[in-house]
Order: C-alpha cells, then sequence, then structure tokens
DNA sequence: GCCTTTTTTCTACCCTATCTCAAATAGCTT
DNA sequence: AAGCTATTTGAGATAGGGTAGAAAAAAGGC
C-alpha cells in the first residue's frame, strides 16, 4: 500500500513522535509553526485524516467536539469526570483478547481501540453532597 | 441528591426510553417537535447536559462532532470503520472487572464506560487493495 | 393572588473542522 | 535540466454542532 508520506505528512508524524502524548489539530498547528514548520490549518487537517486511515495516529474525541491525535501505541485509556472533565490516564486494559475474536469473527483490520470510564471523581462527588454546584473547575483533560 | 427533573428533562428521558437506541441532539429536537413536545434547541441541549451529569444518559461521540445519546444501560460497544464510517454493533464487553477494581482504587463513581474499535471493515479493506480509493460510501453509523 | 426562583426561549456567537479553488510543489519523461 | 502532469498546499469562506446571555414564561411558596 502507498507508505509514501507527504511533507506535512511527516512532520506532523515527526513532531507527535517527538511529544509522545495526545494533542489536538488547532495545537499541532501551533506548535509545528513555532518550530518553522508551518502549515496551514487545512493541510494539519488533511494529514491527520490520512495518517488516521492508514492507521498511523489515532484519535480520541472530547466532549467539547475537538480531537487529540497521538501516534498509535500501546494501550492508553481514561478514566473522565462528567463534572469537571478531568481525566485520569490508566494503564490496565483487558480487551485485548476481544480484540483478535473481532478481527477473525468481522474480518475487520482492526488498527486501535479506545476504552473511556466515564463518572464521578471523588472531588466532584463530595462537593455534590456538600453544597450543590461548586461548578466546573477549569481543569485540562490529560 | 436532586431526582426531580424539569419538564424538558422528563420528556427527553421518556422519549429517549421509548425509542431506545442513541441519538443526536438535533434529531431530539426534531422528534420531540413532532410529537408536539417540542422545546428550543438549547433547552434541549441544557437537559441533555443535566441528565449526562447525573448519569442518567450516556454519550458516544462520532467523529464529525456530534454527540448520540443514550439511556444509560447495558454495554453496548461497536467497531467502527476508519474509511467508510460505518459502525457495527458488538455484544461482548470484557471490562466489567476493570471497572469494579477502578471504582475501588480511585474512588470515581462510575456511570458508564465506552469501548469502541477503530480499523477497516472488509470492504474498504478489498477497495484498497484493488483499485485505490473507491472513495467513502456514506453509510450510517449505527 | 403576589413575589421569588427556576426553567425556557430566542438570538447571537464560538470553535472545530471542511470546502473551494488557485498557486506551488513533486514526480515523470525525454 | 526543461516541460508536463498529478498531487499537495495555502488562504479564506463556509458549514455545523454546540454554547452563552438576557429577557420572557412557568412553577413554587407564602
Amino acid at each position: 500500500m502507498k507508505t509514501q508520506h507527504t511533507r506535512s505528512q511527516k512532520r506532523i508524524l515527526n513532531f507527535l513522535q517527538s511529544v509522545n502524548r495526545a494533542i489536538s489539530a488547532q495545537d499541532i498547528y501551533v506548535e509545528l509553526r513555532n518550530q518553522n514548520q508551518g502549515m496551514s490549518l487545512a493541510t494539519v487537517y488533511r494529514a491527520l485524516e490520512a495518517l488516521k486511515r492508514e492507521g498511523a495516529l489515532q484519535v480520541r474525541m472530547l466532549s467539547n467536539g475537538e480531537s487529540l491525535y497521538s501516534c498509535t501505541q500501546q494501550d492508553k485509556h481514561h478514566l473522565t469526570c462528567l463534572e469537571c472533565g478531568k481525566s485520569i490516564s490508566l494503564d490496565k486494559c483487558p480487551v485485548q483478547e476481544l480484540e483478535t475474536q473481532l478481527h477473525n469473527s468481522y474480518k475487520f483490520k482492526i488498527y486501535y481501540h479506545t476504552l473511556e470510564f466515564f463518572g464521578l471523581c471523588n472531588i466532584c462527588q463530595a462537593a455534590q453532597v456538600s453544597g450543590n454546584s461548586e461548578d466546573r473547575l477549569g481543569l485540562d483533560p490529560a
């Protein structure tokens, strides 16, 4: 299959490998610009779309509608609070076996999976019982 | 905690229970309007947000940025093609045990989890090997 | 029935992502 | 290296889901 990447795709791949964390398209745009490897926003999105389709990176959507991109890698999952939006990273993942089964039964070529738990973190639970609505902290998703 | 729901919240909950599938906010808006239970779009979103926070419903985001809402229910997961966007529903889920562990170790009150596999469906795999880019079919996500 | 609080509406707006199309670049062929 | 074609990129306009703010409407309490 086509394994040659465009210049933009290479830049983005390199960048993602160097930062080694999930990052938004807009942030990639800014960061590459700082490194004098800038490209237009449309190009960023196009390159990400292409890389996504060939399984070279994986995507995780936040509830605010923005997507975080990262290199395809070992299982990295999250525990996310519905109240404050804060995410905790997890290590364990019990789905490897199921993935193999799915591959066989659906003839699906699986690139990666997402697994995320939603609920209330201990802080927001406490806030709810005492005075209601301490309202959302501005915590960044990890 | 506050278990009383507003009129709008009740209408939405009822509707979601009656349809028993994941549906977008915009579609809820239209459907309720058809049933003469209409409300403004802002109200739909606000009610959904409130219900989400109390764990009365769960959310699944599509890659186009729209969210599908459904009643909190048994595990319902998906196998999604990155090329054509089509989703297959799954039954199996191996994460129940992990959920319990997380609840204990993080003191997180877990409402639900999402599990989704991404890759290429058999059709899009075939399309890639033969003539490249048969380009995306307009299949609806399930 | 009147006042206060909550809920709803309406409209304007934000932000992520996509489309369009012309300009630039890369890849071939000679 | 020059010329030609196909691919990639840039810039700005546009789409579309979702949000914010303030005024109107409805619900609750006395």
